[in-house]
RNA sequence: GCGGUGGUGGUCUAGCCUGGUAAGAUACCGCCCUGCCACGGCGGGGUUCGCGGGUUCGAAUCCCGCCCACCGCACCA
């Protein structure tokens, strides 16, 4: 039909109008980056999100959690995001228009990007004053530098220096969370984490609807590996798999086409690095391809080094073919290596490692130090306790090492001598070590997903819109129409609706209109089957059955029809199966 | 954040230039009709014209500020 209107503004028309979503605060005229979700959009949010727990957490044995959105500061310093997520920036003192300070400077003053990011606010400010850097817009003096961050910033209780942030991902939840879990795990690696959950980003200037949100839920799952032993038992079952890669080394030589290899092939020839990755990745084309989108339609590219997050070594992004906006990232598959967890052991203290008995004990040599008391009592006097306390807590090996080299070591405000301890040698057999575990991360964002299902459902057929959702993720599965409102076919088809509902189905009923405007609201809805009631129902107990995608129709008793419908909606039986075609 | 375009019942659009207090289609509701793909008839309700201010006797219309959306640039851990 419009030609010239494009499917988002269509679909959008149609997510209105049909309660799928629409802007938030639309009352005081709307805040950009915010949505609401109506009863169909709940409905599909849901049934993709327990999609997803089903494939990525349920079926592999993986824990799932909730942690909290509000963060206090310290996690955030210990993740970097604090130092990574944030931009310097000035303010013009006349007209209060804020600049990029970065990009201001590379701008009016001709310096490249790469020597403008490494400069901090004193060096900023210094160039601004040295070369009298005005404002772009009025000529007015600008502000020092200062920093924003994009993090949503806000005060845990009533003590303004309590400092909280609404999380900007999921996965620092998990991380603090590592160490239960690895208890409930018995302390055996691989496991993952998961977790479904809203995350706040103070984007600059968010567009694009439900593709670019300042609150968005994401899926994501965090799995802990020993990276000495990297191996993805369940690879065999997936290596065969064919997937779309764009390389970084391919784009960085300028190609934009994906090669379609099998996993086993990129790993084979190191494109990609970890079979956890891979095997993650293969599960994420599954899991779109499941969602109604082609697998010509999906591709991995993989980010350039500048373009990784502050945490990741290597990473690429599953993106979808969008009408509108053409390839969108809809989850990002990262290898975090072990910086996160060991980030926390640093600023919180706390041991995160993992225990590891090898197969055979090995021996090592190890350096044994004692405080020698006689000499330590004859040149600390009153301190001695002091000393020997901190000859104890540091690594016998770094006290040895400064001894045999320089012949002294400072701890704290004493001088340590060579004759003030015993050092020693001797073989010990160490049956294990501890170690800090490596961690792959797939995360998903929902509503992009969400969005991604909902426009490849959407077809249109002789100027009607018919939404094709894939049926295990149908907000509504069956509608149920009296043919005509008398005779007691309503009555007749209330009844159904409740024996339906209160087998767990997810039903809908509706009589104002004809038969024909009901079909259309239903596949507007993208409601799979519609099930009316006639004259004939009265009499022998059967319903017809209408298909959504291809209006076929078949009679079925109603004797039973739960089981029927229940194999329908597990894709056991086809459409044609569930009676007599018509 | 910058530049451009726009915002009128639920939805789409006319009206704006040339101020005189809102129109059509569709959707919706009720009744009648109904026998499987937007049937028809009759009746009905609904628009502080994005928000705020200004000019004017009078503003959807002219002016200013803001918000939102779209397109381009920038941003997108």
């Amino acid at each position: 039909m419009n030609s010239k209107v494009d499917k988002y503004e269509r679909l959008l028309k149609l997510a209105k109008s049909r309660g799928f979503f629409w802007e938030a605060f639309e009352i005081y005229g709307g805040v950009s980056g915010f949505l609401d979700f109506g009863p169909l959009g709940v409905l599909l949010k849901r049934k993709i999100s327990d999609m997803w727990i089903k494939w990525f957490v349920k079926n592999e044995g993986f824990l799932e959690v909730e942690t909290p959105i509000v963060n206090p500061e310290i996690v955030f310093k210990a993740s970097g995001h604090i130092d990574s997520f944030k931009e310097p920036a000035f303010k013009c003192l006349k007209c209060d228009r804020r600049f990029r300070a970065d990009h201001l400077v590379e701008e009016e003053l001709g310096l490249s990007s790469t020597e403008v990011e490494s400069m901090d606010l004193k060096m900023l400010q210094k160039l601004a004053l040295d070369k009298g850097l005005k404002c772009p817009e009025c000529g007015g003096e600008l502000s020092e530098p200062y920093y924003f961050t994009t993090m949503f910033k806000t005060f845990i209780g009533p003590y303004m220096e309590n400092i909280g942030y609404g999380r900007p991902e999921a996965a620092q939840g998990m991380f603090l969370a590592f160490k239960r879990a690895l208890e409930l795990k018995r302390g055996k690696l691989p496991f993952a984490i998961a977790q479904v959950g809203k995350v706040l980003r103070n984007e600059i200037s968010p567009r694009q609807g439900p593709i670019r949100l300042r609150e968005f839920t994401i899926m994501e799952l965090e799995l802990f590996i020993d990276s000495e032993d990297p191996k993805c038992p369940k690879m065999s079952d997936v290596e065969n798999e064919f997937l779309r890669v764009i390389p970084a080394e391919a784009r960085m030589k300028g190609y934009e086409e994906p090669l379609e290899l099998t996993v086993r092939e990129y790993l084979d020839k190191g494109l990609i690095t970890m079979e956890w990755l891979a095997y993650f990745m293969v599960k994420a084309k599954q899991f779109m391809e499941h969602l109604g989108i082609p697998h010509d339609c999906q591709r991995f590219v993989e980010k350039l080094p500048w373009e990784r997050a502050h945490y990741s070594s290597q990473g690429f992004d599953q993106e979808i073919y969008l009408d509108r906006w053409g390839w969108v990232e809809v989850s990002g598959h990262n290898y975090r290596t072990d910086y996160d967890l060991k980030r926390h052991m640093e600023y919180s203290g706390v041991d995160m490692t993992v225990y590891k008995r090898f197969e055979k004990p090995i021996n090592v040599r190890k350096i044994q130090v004692e405080p020698v008391e006689e000499t330590i009592r004859r040149d600390f006097r009153e301190h001695s306790d002091t000393v020997v306390k901190l000859i104890m807590s540091i690594k016998p090996e770094t006290l040895a090492d400064g001894l045999i080299n320089s012949n002294a070591v400072k701890l704290g405000d004493y001088l340590i001598k060579p004759e003030h301890v015993k050092i020693s040698e001797r073989i010990v057999e160490e049956k294990g070590k501890r170690f800090i575990p490596h961690v792959i991360e797939p995360s998903f964002g929902l509503e992009r997903v969400f969005y991604a299902v909902l426009e490849y459902a959407y077809t249109e057929r002789e100027g009607r819109a018919i939404l094709k959702l894939p049926i295990a993720v149908a907000p509504i599965q069956v509608a149920i129409y009296p043919l005509v409102t008398k005779d007691g076919l309503p009555e007749k088809a209330l009844e159904v609706y409740t024996r339906l509902l209160n087998s767990g189905f997810d039903v809908y009923y509706d009589d104002s209109g004809s038969i024909g405007r009901r079909y259309v609201r239903s596949d507007e809805m993208g409601i799979p089957l519609a099930l009316t009631v006639d004259y004939q129902t009265l009499q022998d107990n059967t319903v017809t059955l209408r298909n959504r995608d291809n209006w076929r129709q078949v009679r079925t008793n109603l004797n039973g029809i739960e089981n029927r419908l229940r194999s329908f909606f597990a894709d056991e039986i086809s459409f044609e199966n569930l009676g007599e075609p018509i």
